[in-house]
DNA sequence: TTCTAATATGTAGAATTACTCAAGTATGGA
DNA sequence: TCCATACTTGAGTAATTCTACATATTAGAA
């Protein structure tokens, strides 16, 4: 695997601390027992052959669960090691005063020699990674909740209604009652389905949709739609002015952001620090 | 993990062929080395600690991980070696005329050094077993298919609607209308919701659900339900005049058995070997 | 053809690991 | 108290694995 990854021989001697001899003897003896090529070698440089390519993904997925056995193990003793591997919510959290960086950094303090890993998705793409453990933790909005899994609240995240200046609403702000928005048009957001938690929205009519929460800020400053954003997402452009809450009495929703984890299989101990570093971070949120 | 499944040292000694000391050994070893106590024993008899347990249970995920890479490596080199992990539907395949054993029994004669599992599950939870990886393959009957799971049809097992002897439709069976059955009490299908595929049914007053088929024949056999079996299945009854098919042309059912797979995780030679095993001898069905 | 960078292999010592024998320890029960 | 059972440990040997040196081999390039 450290030849792939170096590239070469000539590297991975380095990289591992070998002689030139050994590493061929390595590779050499690693085919003589698969009972195949693995890579092309040679003058022409290093490349995987098609089942090369094969065994160096499984044994990426092996050592993935040697590192989770560690990490079990590790958990046991009372000790922060192995891998801390979580799924975010995309343009959610970095942006909304960001508790996800402050938490991993408290994290890393008290656990050094955990390897973390972040991937950024879309809330059922977070699901399904946890379901089949490809990560130990996922953290978003999951409105509806699945069976064989477990979640918990993180924080709320505040979701309010907003107009671009140029918007007909925009100067009529503050004595606008729910009918006027009627005929307003509504940028719908991809995945997060707010209808489903705001029976409000579900009225208004639509044309757009945007599935990330740039795309959203972005057709409301074009003064066209009206669309929820994150109270702290879009406070840059309320100071600025250049967008206004709607009757946010009205029209306000509290987002969880929760955390969700595999029932069945018991969270790790890293997971469950990165949990408490999360919920610490959160305390001054919420 | 010898040492456990023998229930003691002096058992695992012969399992493993080694000697007594050999194996106290490796215990003592492994403890030094985890840092933690695994097990009690001596005059007393062997028994698990806590943490022994779970540094048990995840070695035993750690060597399916282990089988998992002999298989997909196994796989490149043409041979069926490794695991076959299936999860069936309960109470179906084995009564419906059973292609399931056949397939089994010639895939194995195919493939002796592959080690088979099977877990007996409801649909939903045989999903979960797939998208999780806890077993490559699922069969069953799958409604609504889910994004991430790849489905196909092995072959199709026509259910039709039943009534016992003690019906008062049974003697009536022959000049029966829709309307008639409107009064008739219907046994619900626990998971299997044969409403979303037959709208017919949907429409039956319903008073009782069994879980599995074995509790719907019974209901059925005391003569104050109707409801759904496979026909292979009913066939026995029906022989013997204690059931009779209700309007089989109105209310038949095609139900598919399928096998569901991950997508992204390409299903390795031993599973799809299996599934060539299924389809030959599920030819003579459907 | 010849040179050369990159890899392969014969050989062998060093390090590690696996195993056993034999003697020792601990403990429940007669 | 003592025995028998069940495990532990010290010491030594065998087997395996790791590594490097020196010397091939190979194939692109001059």
């Amino acid at each position: 695997m450290t030849v792939v990854e170096c590239g070469g021989f000539a590297a991975a001697q380095v990289a591992l601390n070998l002689g030139q001899s050994t590493v061929s003897r390595h590779i050499g003896d690693l085919e003589k027992r698969l009972g195949m090529r693995l890579c092309q070698r040679g003058r022409v440089g290093f490349r995987l052959t098609d089942k090369g390519r094969v065994v160096y993904e499984a044994s990426q997925t092996l050592f993935k669960s040697l590192e989770a056995f560690r990490t079990e193990v590790g958990g046991l003793r009372g000790e922060l090691v192995g891998e801390l591997s979580i799924a975010v919510i995309d343009n959610w959290i970095t942006e909304s005063g960001d508790p996800l960086a402050g938490a991993l950094s408290a994290f890393k303090a008290r656990a050094d020699r955990v390897t973390v890993t972040i991937h950024t998705l879309a809330p059922d793409e977070i699901e399904r990674a946890v379901l089949d453990g490809r990560v130990g933790l996922g953290i978003g909005v999951f409105h509806q909740h699945r069976p064989g899994m477990r979640y918990e609240v993180l924080y709320q995240d505040p979701l309010e209604l907003y107009c671009g200046r140029a918007h007909p609403l925009f100067s009529a702000a503050d004595k606008l009652s729910s009918r006027d928005l009627a005929s307003a048009d509504y940028v719908r957001r991809g995945y997060l389905s707010e209808e489903q938690v705001a029976p409000l929205a579900a009225k208004l009519p639509s044309s757009a949709t945007a599935h990330q929460m740039e795309g959203v800020a972005f057709m409301i400053l074009t003064g066209r739609y009206i669309g929820y954003l994150p109270v702290s997402y879009a406070e840059r452009w309320v100071a600025a002015e250049r967008m206004r809450s709607l009757l946010p009495e009205t029209y306000r929703l509290r987002t969880n952001i929760e955390t969700v984890t595999r029932k069945g299989a018991a969270p790790t101990l890293v997971d469950r620090a990165f949990v408490e570093a999360m919920k610490e971070m959160a305390a001054g949120f919420g």
